[in-house]
DNA sequence: CATCACAA
DNA sequence: TTGTGATGG
């Protein structure tokens, strides 16, 4: 779920509108997956599937939110998790745990004809497994829209690519990528304008958190971040019991990091962690090339193989109204 | 989530 | 026009 630094990071987070967004978005894939597994249900969480049952709501995210992002002058190129490290074994296995939990609550909840609750456990519920990943990979190549396998974390491989230069921001809902040291990251940018919340309705709108903004705000360094993570807890490490963001600055601040570790969890070594987030494998070995959507062969694959209607494809992929001088998916390679 | 049809 | 609810696969 990723590191909880929300409220450090709460009054650096910048609302921007979408047109200023324009450029390379090196997105976090297991992130975006993961949401549009978790969404794209139906109200008593049974995800859009094709007539044999395997499952379509990632793809039907993947096809929408690219256009989208296309036509606002947004290039995403998306970033898998490769071989995760050693130090994630714990937090894999209990997120593997929560799932089948929610699966059985799902089930639970489906035969007592509870709904709400269905769908709450079902979007828990949700697994990226590898049929998903190779169906987005798919999908994404035929649109054109490149991807790379990260050497190890997804968020650390397009942290570095910001930093090099070779993409703008990392698009992801999760924190962790600023301790990895993305200069920027957008969230909400996959998130529609409107989305409806216990009955009412609020504006999402993409928000941009720069990192030197956040560690000059907050008289850090990006190092004391990454102390502050652990102690609240990271992908890594389970946090210490008790520490939210706002103790972790204030024991860092004051230099109890070491003390509180050996008091509280001196089983855990920092030091792997530290390193792992200032330099994780990265690869320079990716090339970025986006192409003109082969739309006959995404039209074969989503309505020929699952079941996609054939009209909506097509429309999609002709970008929405036919505006005079709207330039089209293709005018833009 | 995104789109669509239809209501207000 | 803008908002809401249903549907997609």
């Amino acid at each position: 779920m990723g590191v909880s630094l929300r409220d450090l990071i709460l009054d650096y987070r910048k609302a921007v509108p979408m047109e200023s967004l324009g450029g390379v978005a090196a997105v976090d894939a297991h992130n975006a997956l993961y949401q549009f597994l978790s969404i794209i249900r139906q109200p008593d969480g049974t995800p859009l599937m094709d007539r044999t049952g395997r499952i379509t709501s990632h793809l039907s995210g993947i096809l929408f939110r690219n256009v989208n992002f296309l036509e606002k002058g947004i290039r995403p190129v998306y970033v898998f998790d490769g071989k995760p490290p050693d130090l994630k074994k714990a937090t894999i296995e209990q997120r593997r745990n929560v799932r089948a939990e929610a699966d059985e609550r799902w089930r639970e909840a489906l035969s007592r004809g509870d709904t709400e609750e269905a769908y709450k456990h079902a979007r828990s519920s949700s697994r990226i497994d590898a049929t998903v990943i190779a169906t987005s990979k798919e999908l994404l190549s035929l649109m054109g829209i490149p991807w790379i396998d990260a050497p190890s974390e997804g968020e650390a491989q397009a942290s570095y690519m910001v930093q090099k230069g070779d993409a703008g921001y990392v698009v992801s809902q999760d924190y962790d990528a600023l301790l990895f040291g993305a200069p920027t990251l957008v969230r909400n940018l996959t998130v529609s304008g409107k989305r409806k919340i216990r009955g009412r309705t609020i504006t999402i709108s993409p928000e941009k958190i720069q990192l030197v903004e956040v560690l000059r705000g907050l008289s850090i360094s990006r190092e004391e971040l990454i102390d502050i993570g652990i102690l609240v807890g990271t992908d890594f490490n389970r946090g210490i019991r008790g520490i939210g963001a706002k103790t972790g600055i204030r024991m860092v601040r004051a230099g109890e990091f070491d003390a509180v570790l050996r008091e509280k969890d001196p089983d855990l070594d920092p030091g792997p962690i530290r390193e792992f987030f200032q330099n994780p494998p990265v690869s320079d070995e990716y090339q970025l090339e986006w192409r003109s959507p082969d739309t006959a062969g995404i039209e074969r694959m989503l309505c020929d193989d699952y079941d996609f209607s054939r009209e909506r494809v097509r429309k999609a992929l002709e970008g929405s109204a036919p505006k005079t001088g709207q330039r089209t998916l293709d005018t833009w390679f």
